[in-house]
DNA sequence: TATGTTGTTTACCAATCGGTAAAATTATGT
DNA sequence: ACATAATTTTACCGATTGGTAAACAACATA
């Protein structure tokens, strides 16, 4: 052993997940690194080695946390759960519309790089898994009590596909009252689950 | 009048189209617009002004011939239609993966920038339009014939969210077999809207 | 207290970035 | 033929990029 680190790691790789997260990878320089964490660049390297290992943790951190915390709403909820995540979705985007256009990072790393890097596809797909998992479990207890109309796979991909194509939308700057239509359509479509419903 | 440029303008945009669709904004350089293009730098910059400038002018072709091929399909052939078009789309990922694995243009611009610009945010609308008046135009013929279960306005932008979602999801480098699923969710709940389906 | 090991600081680097000034070239109007 | 106006060519620029070498400082162990 010998001289200890005198500042706390998962603080700056949290400070640098959100700085990629709002301004993406490529757009960032080291220097953005080192006013977001307070850290001259030669920590940083020493700490994390490269700029793509610093993507690498902050995803990483991104996936232990804030994706925990994002889809804590869903889980266990049933059908109303998945509707009220669409809720809280249109609500986060009116009500602060700045971090809502930050979309998520995991999805604007994907876009940034494509499957050009394995380290990423890895982590897009433990996304994808997580956030696909969270909708099925909510839908699960439904669908054992009868109460789900269709398969608890393919309504979960299905409000997945329609997560991301919101993200998508949000992040292009599409205006408020659109966001909030098509909002209102995927809760329209979630609650068509419901066996009775229309 | 004077010297006459010696290179064809739009066949250089679209090289230029061809290079930012495949790499990205940030990560194409100069030097890549150089070689996709066979013009020096300074030639490109007494033509098109600036790199953004190359890549609104690359957008407006992608706005005005890429799409409308894309979306060519759609037009005017109904719910079985726009249930092809998902269908060409998960064909087109299968056979031409690397193409597929360019996603879309205007997404992955959206992302790159967010509403930081607002040519973009303005093309972005555009583009929006364009795909849901594709899917809107295709629905309305059997809406007015009472075939369609729903209105032509939601069905359309719910077919444009999932749209969305599955460039996010083939651009992150998804497998194969989970496009196709999701593919043939998009498809089963195209179909779902015939009336007397199900 | 001496030493080995690690973290911090400072200063720096080659390479690349987007962009341009100016000279050389070429078609056009008169 | 000649001046004009635009394009092409060539060479270059300052700024920024990601990344690092080396001197210095602090802790653990012996």
């Amino acid at each position: 052993m010998a001289r200890p680190r005198e500042f706390d790691t998962k603080e700056a790789i949290a400070s640098i997940c959100d700085q990629f997260w709002s301004d993406g990878y490529e757009a960032t320089g080291i220097a953005d690194l080192e006013s977001a964490t307070g850290l001259a660049r030669a920590r940083l390297y020493s700490a994390f080695g490269s700029k793509q290992g610093m993507l690498y943790e902050a995803i990483d951190f991104y996936l232990e946390s804030r994706i925990d915390v994002i889809f804590s709403r869903v889980d266990d909820e049933g059908i109303a759960g998945v509707a009220n995540f669409f809720r809280t979705f249109a609500q986060i985007v009116a009500e602060n519309p700045e971090r809502a256009e930050m979309g998520c990072l995991v999805v604007n790393s994907m876009i940034e790089f494509g499957r050009s890097e394995p380290e990423l596809v890895e982590r897009a797909d433990r996304y994808r898994e997580r956030v696909r998992g969270a909708f099925r479990s909510a839908l699960e207890r439904d669908a054992a009590e009868g109460r789900l109309a269709g398969n608890v796979e393919s309504l979960a991909d299905l409000a997945y596909v329609m997560l991301m194509g919101l993200y998508v939308t949000v992040k292009g700057g599409a205006p408020l009252e659109e966001i909030n239509r098509l909002c209102g359509i995927a809760i329209e479509v979630v609650e068509s689950w419901q066996v009775g419903a229309k």
